[in-house]
DNA sequence: CAAATAGTGTCTATTAGACAATATCCA
DNA sequence: TGGATATTGTCTAATAGACACTATTTG
């Protein structure tokens, strides 16, 4: 119990925690986006104002809603410190580590006790250690995990004065190293959004191409061609046609479809060491990647 | 310091440690890994011995002698546990985590430590945690990072009962889920292996192209063609010719080059969420990614 | 000279991307 | 029926790979 002085303290062990960077598709921000875009140092209370706010369209036209016309943006739910240090700003989700738990379940406890969201992916991103990252705290070991949750699940988030969610460019003044660890959160998922699965997480189980195109474009920042994106897509066989068709205006209506099960897939990253096994859990299965961790990876760059 | 029953431990934060897969590029086994392969769980001394007469090779022979016609082949320094669990057994060189540092500093303590070794490339790997892996010890977290060797470096080795080299293919029987481990830093750098840094880390300063095609074949375990793997390498711009030759036998010299320092390299990996910032430290600078770490990656697979 | 590796040429298949053109719905 | 999006066609550039060929050493 005893932490003894500073030079002591210095060469034990360090603190280990959990923390979670949860990703989910949102409308895009439209002028609020423009309001408190690039405003890393700007005052904290008109953000967090105009987050609640957004997050109040993100609930009302929702999950739910199909990306009509509207562009999609990645948003991400924080939590509000109520202690020192950093006491106010925003945090990631985070709890403690236990011994009787694999690091993933810590990780889910951590995301599902303070969010009450159930995400459909899972994955270590990385963990961070340097003494310097906890100004003004214990230094503290954390290990992050990054999720996705669907445009259904994302509802279930409780807003409160302590939990919210911010579009991904207009965060918060953020705890710690938390805003360079949602930087790393979003390379990676840039990077991954091209495993048709994790794309699949985030749009729900039937989608059009037209959605699905603008997942892509909202994750990555930039234009994709959509005649040749779908010819991409299509091609890759990950895909097939749920026979229905779905109306969304006024213009010819868009074919639904959905992410083949059980797809052949040649071509997998080696990006878990180990399955994720967790077939049986109430979360949803997240390990379709227990085929992919064994396959060497075909691409590289 | 009570550590308290079982039911109380397993609440309890768990124990934290650094361990670190060591890579270095030597001979190709010969006769001895025909001998000894596919041996996971052969008797042990029988493999130990072999793998001390291989690595007198590799001293012998050396890492500074050129790749001529012998293929080249991946090694792993492993240090023999002389305490339960797996007393006998070999393991990843490890160590502890310390308050006061950076993981890669504790990494690269551990490392020099219990081997002697000094890498010119360090990266995180992964965090294992799972409460199973640790059968019969206490439940143990462990960050796992990579390094690279260079053969000029792996001399520094001071083999002994309880430190030896082994190949890649020949691995005795191991602690822990370290067989598991090393299995993903294999699949790590053979994914990596196409950023041309990493392939610098394993050769050394300067080499001909055929020795460059040595090594990516050892690493990725496949046949390249040679002819289009030389267009490829000198199209990338990231190899400069010294405007020297090496004669090898008898036949024509090969020129000698060299991968750029400080060249273009508009396509990158997003892989560490920071810059390895220890440019001034000992050790190399295998701090190249620094730059690399915050493109965005652009091939993905 | 002849063996052996260094290095170049050439062809084909595949893929990515730009951009035009057509198809089909419904307000 | 016309506006709007869905879907298809076509062309070009870039890339990867197979494989034949030429060049240059030295024993």
């Amino acid at each position: 119990m005893g932490i003894g002085n500073v030079s002591e303290r210095r060469s034990q062990p360090p603190q280990v925690g959990v923390s979670v960077v949860i990703l989910a598709l949102g409308p895009a921000g439209d002028g609020i986006v423009a309001d408190g875009a690039d405003a890393g140092a700007a005052s904290e209370t008109p953000i967090t104002h105009i987050s609640h706010a957004a997050s109040e369209t993100l609930a009302a036209n929702g999950p739910g809603r199909d990306t009509d016309g509207a562009r999609a943006q990645l948003w991400i739910p924080l939590v509000r410190r109520v202690r020192q240090p950093f006491l106010g700003d925003w945090a990631l989700p985070g709890g403690d580590l236990r011994a009787d738990r694999s690091l993933e379940d810590s990780a889910y406890a951590a995301l599902e006790s303070t969010t009450d969201l159930h995400p459909n992916y899972l994955e270590q991103l990385y963990t961070f250690g340097d003494p310097g990252r906890s100004q003004g705290g214990l230094p503290m070991v954390s290990i992050v995990y990054w999720a996705l949750v669907g445009r259904a699940e994302s509802r279930d988030l409780a807003e409160g004065d302590n939990v919210a969610w911010f579009p991904e460019n207009a965060l918060p003044r953020l705890a710690f190293d938390h805003r360079r660890i949602i930087d790393y959160a979003l390379d990676r998922l840039r990077y991954k959004i091209e495993y048709p699965q994790i794309a699949a997480r985030l749009v729900g189980d039937e989608f059009t191409l037209a959605q699905l195109h603008g997942v892509y474009e909202a994750v990555t920042g930039r234009a994709i061609d959509l005649a040749n994106f779908r010819r991409r897509i299509l091609a890759s066989g990950e895909l097939e046609d749920t026979g229905r068709k779905i109306a969304q205006g006024r213009h010819r209506p868009a074919s639904l479809y959905r992410y083949a099960r059980a797809a052949a897939q040649p071509i997998a990253a080696a990006d878990a060491p180990q399955a994720n096994a967790h077939a049986q859990s109430p979360r949803e299965e997240w390990s379709d990647d227990a085929l992919s961790a064994l396959l060497p990876s075909a691409i590289a760059q």
